[in-house]
DNA sequence: TCTAGATCGTTAGCATTGCTAAGTAAATGT
DNA sequence: ACATTTACTTAGCAATGCTAACGATCTAGA
């Protein structure tokens, strides 16, 4: 790898966000299907990292998953369901549901993490050095385009 | 933009997997709720994108999107429904389905592929040309990684 | 040859995960 | 105080993936 074709659709937005979005559905399918496995399903997974650093609201985890506010309360329903998240108020403005991680949710979210990223990683390994820099540098890209 | 982080998860595969797998997920998202409205659903954009270049067989155009083959059935149905494939009979073997595009689906492609990367290529077209680049080997590479 | 098994596609039914519409409770502004 | 807006929830629907099981066809071995 890292020799690739020079430069066919650097220059026209268009064919590249096509061959981008073919790229990233493609990817998207294959990493659900690796990760069906585990017991924490990818949306899910996401969310409780999200809340590692801190509580965050319902509408706040929407935003960040690019989702809307209705799919959140299901995700969230279930993680408390399993007990791998609590809800809390904010006393500062009582219609806000303040999610934190739980113990239990940390536990989940740590045992799930190899499992979860064993096949991508498997992949990203055999990469080399210069093509882990441009998937590197490709997600920072991603984040900031759909954010 | 062009300037990021140093090289934080670039040594660790596990890391980076876990940063590409969000960014690919949430992109993945974006794209669907963003697509939603042309008359093509991604996927069945991307299935019919994949016959332009020959007729394919059931079992092919399944292993190239990541999926199993009754859900390519549904797809292939779907689209034969509305006119964009036909399929075809393998003289050599007659088990198999030879799906091909017709006049009416390559119309229906093209209609579709402005107006289906409208909002990516807007944001591609505003990153930099090493931005793009690096978005170009990306792709090829996530492409290699999950054929 | 002819029979056993493998392969290709389909059908049927289900799970996941997204959505919109509409409702409730709390905050805000006139 | 009343109307509007905001945050979340509830209810129900649509899209899209899956597995299990089946028929038809091909292939290989006794």
């Amino acid at each position: 790898m890292t020799e690739r074709s020079p430069n066919p659709s650097t220059s026209d937005p268009g064919l590249l966000a096509a061959e981008l979005r073919v790229a990233v559905m493609r990817t998207s399918r294959r990493l659900r299907a690796e990760a069906a496995t585990g017991e924490l399903s990818p949306g899910r997974y996401s969310v409780l990292a999200g809340l590692l650093a801190s509580p965050q609201t319902v509408g706040q985890l929407a935003a960040r998953e690019q989702i809307q506010a209705p799919s959140m309360t299901r995700i969230v329903n279930d993680l408390a369901a399993v007990g791998f998240i609590s809800r809390g108020e904010n006393p500062q403005d009582k219609r806000q549901v303040l999610v934190s991680i739980t113990d239990q949710g940390s536990a989940a979210l740590m045992r799930a993490r190899s499992m979860r990223t064993a096949w991508l990683a498997q992949r990203v390994a055999a990469l080399t050095p210069q093509d882990r820099a441009t998937l590197h540098q490709a997600a920072l890209i991603l984040q900031e385009m759909s954010a």
